[in-house]
DNA sequence: TGAACGATTTGT
DNA sequence: CAAATCGTTCAA
């Protein structure tokens, strides 16, 4: 197969490893719809239980953060306000770390992405902001605790971006000083970057 | 720039 | 039961 999954073994470690190591692979999604694919480009890592910016803060187990604290490899999806975002379990069981993909670069089905998110969308509005991406991927909560290396949703081997910058995480302005940590992983300069 | 949207979880 | 949250869209 052209689009081979990484091994599971890939997702065994910290989320902060995870989250640089994702920065250039291919996410795909496949639906009777078609088949859409992006090179994933913006990463965050959440720490688990001494993040206070993390669902699993402090172990907090709850349906939601469930999967987080079972094997590396599995999707972890999250519905806030009307938009779903999809992270991948990190670490190993018990270890609640995960990583959220906050932008890709479309790549295959592009047509299909523009259908779901609306005709009138740039290829850059098309998938920089991690709700946007799983609309126009079609993730959706349906995917939570699907394994990572079957269909019809899985990650591969993509391109190498030379560029990967780090900062502070977006959107966690009340999880006190774990706000500032530089644990956001991104392409510099690409269009596909939430929050330019 | 700002409000609406509304699933899940925590705090009164 | 009220408030906050790893966000996006639309209206002024």
């Amino acid at each position: 197969m052209e689009f081979a999954p990484l091994p599971l073994e890939f997702y065994s470690q910290t989320s902060l490893q995870l989250a640089e190591q994702l920065i250039g692979k291919l996410l795909i999604k496949e639906t009777d719809e078609g088949i859409a694919a992006g090179f994933i480009v913006e990463t965050e890592a959440y720490a688990g239980p001494e993040d206070r910016a993390a669902h699993s803060y402090n172990n907090r187990r709850t349906a939601r953060t469930e999967v987080m604290f079972g094997p590396a490899g599995y999707i972890y999806t999250y519905q806030m306000h009307t938009h779903c975002l999809v992270n991948v379990v990190a670490a190993t069981v018990d270890v609640p770390q995960a990583v959220l993909i906050r932008g890709v670069e479309p790549y295959i089905g592009i047509d299909l992405m523009k259908r779901r998110r609306g005709e009138s969308k740039t290829d850059r509005e098309l998938t920089n902001g991690p709700g946007k991406l799983c609309k126009a991927l079609g993730i959706t909560m349906g995917d939570y605790g699907h394994c990572v290396i079957e269909k019809p949703l899985w990650i591969s081997e993509g391109r190498t971006f030379s560029d990967v910058a780090t900062g502070p995480r977006i959107g966690i302005p009340n999880s006190g000083e774990a706000k500032d940590y530089p644990w956001r992983f991104y392409v510099s300069g690409h269009p596909n970057v939430s929050k330019g």
